[in-house]
DNA sequence: CTTGAATCTGAATCACCAGTCAACTTCTGC
DNA sequence: GCAGAAGTTGACTGGTGATTCAGATTCAAG
């Protein structure tokens, strides 16, 4: 059987960018270490940069395919729902840390913490960031014009502008909460969020 | 002379408090050396340790410095205007990143990126941050009381609260344009904080 | 089986850098 | 001036961690 071998290299391939991607969210992505990988899969150092030509590269790598993970799970489950309202409760549900007893949107958070730190010197990481952070408008902007389409939001401001705002708004308070600021609660982003949700757009969320 | 010897001390140890910002903006946290701090102040690198500790207390030192420093220019500037409009105008011109001339305010933002990834593993920088996060929420919300009693703005939602929602919107959008987004220009920013500003403040600004 | 390619190991190499220290210089007060 | 304190230097130490590499092992195909 041919596909025995290449599937068992894309396996080793995922399996160190999982395992990657959840040692810097535990120590940080500065204290990333290539045998703190290799231990987390228990292999050799030596066999991580079998796979990746360099702790750089493999960093970068990790951090994109793990947000595009969560990026995707989160766009079947929205896309599974009629109401623009639900997609729009549920989008930011899933976007306060932990709101939800599901711990890996904490991940999340600081990973992107750690792409916009690193995005500032290293030009390939930039460009790959404004592709995910302009999905992650884009995907609210959809839910805007869903809602417009089914009738439950009114025409209003362009859905992009909106998205904009929108994903700025999350983004900020996110990084409150992920911080465990105490004066910005998980419960109190989630309403602060459905209020100017509802505000802007110009009709209840 | 006696005051030579203690200003001269003073002075050294804020030089280097600055080198260290300056240099954490150009290089970023994780590149930051110990030399590259000496070189930037034309000393050794020995005497960076003969009035810091260690490097990782310089470099939090360095982060608040920088961040008071911004700060205090910032609350100076605007408590010399007496309409709450021309406040949040300033205010909002002086967080787009890039917009005013005075590039100063680039590192700012810069620097802030590098708080809040070092804060969720530095219980003592988390500890700073939240202070001058909420300093920051606290700025605006002042604006808005003062506009308020002055009749610039209606009586409306809680002043706090609408501290928080413009200062996550303007954290949010001051990172898009720090990293260059191409879809969110400076200008496009200050307009849309601007923008939605007026719709949650309810008066035009 | 056998062979060659893919996979994997772990010790060795190599560069880098925080922090130390002994010696040197410059002040300050007397 | 002089003694001691403060400031400064730069070579040195020690630890760390990325990357290399020479083999060992596994596997697929003939």
């Amino acid at each position: 059987m041919a596909k025995t071998r290449p599937k068992q290299t894309k396996d080793r391939h995922q399996e160190i960018l999982v395992a990657a991607a959840r040692v810097i969210t535990d120590r940080g992505l500065a204290e990333t270490r290539i045998s703190d990988i290799a231990d987390r899969c228990g292999v050799s150092p030596g066999l991580i940069l079998y796979y990746f030509d360099s702790k750089d590269r493999l960093l970068v790598e990790a951090l994109t395919y793990a947000n595009d993970k969560y990026y995707l799970a989160q766009a079947r489950e929205l896309r599974r729902m009629d109401s623009a309202v639900d997609q729009l409760r549920r989008l930011i549900d899933l976007s306060v840390p932990g709101l939800l007893p599901d711990y890996e949107r904490l991940e999340e958070w600081a990973l992107w913490i750690e792409i916009w730190v690193r995005a500032l010197r290293d030009p390939a990481l930039a460009k790959e960031r404004e592709v995910l952070d302009r999905r992650w408008r884009q995907s609210i902007a959809d839910i805007v014009r869903h809602g417009r389409t089914t009738g439950e939001f009114p025409e209003g401001e362009d859905a992009d502008e909106l998205g904009m705002e929108l994903g700025a708004l999350i983004d900020g308070l996110a990084i409150q909460v992920l911080m465990n600021d105490t004066q910005v609660s998980p419960e109190r982003m989630q309403g602060t969020c459905r209020s100017v949700a509802s505000k802007l757009i110009g009709a209840e969320v």
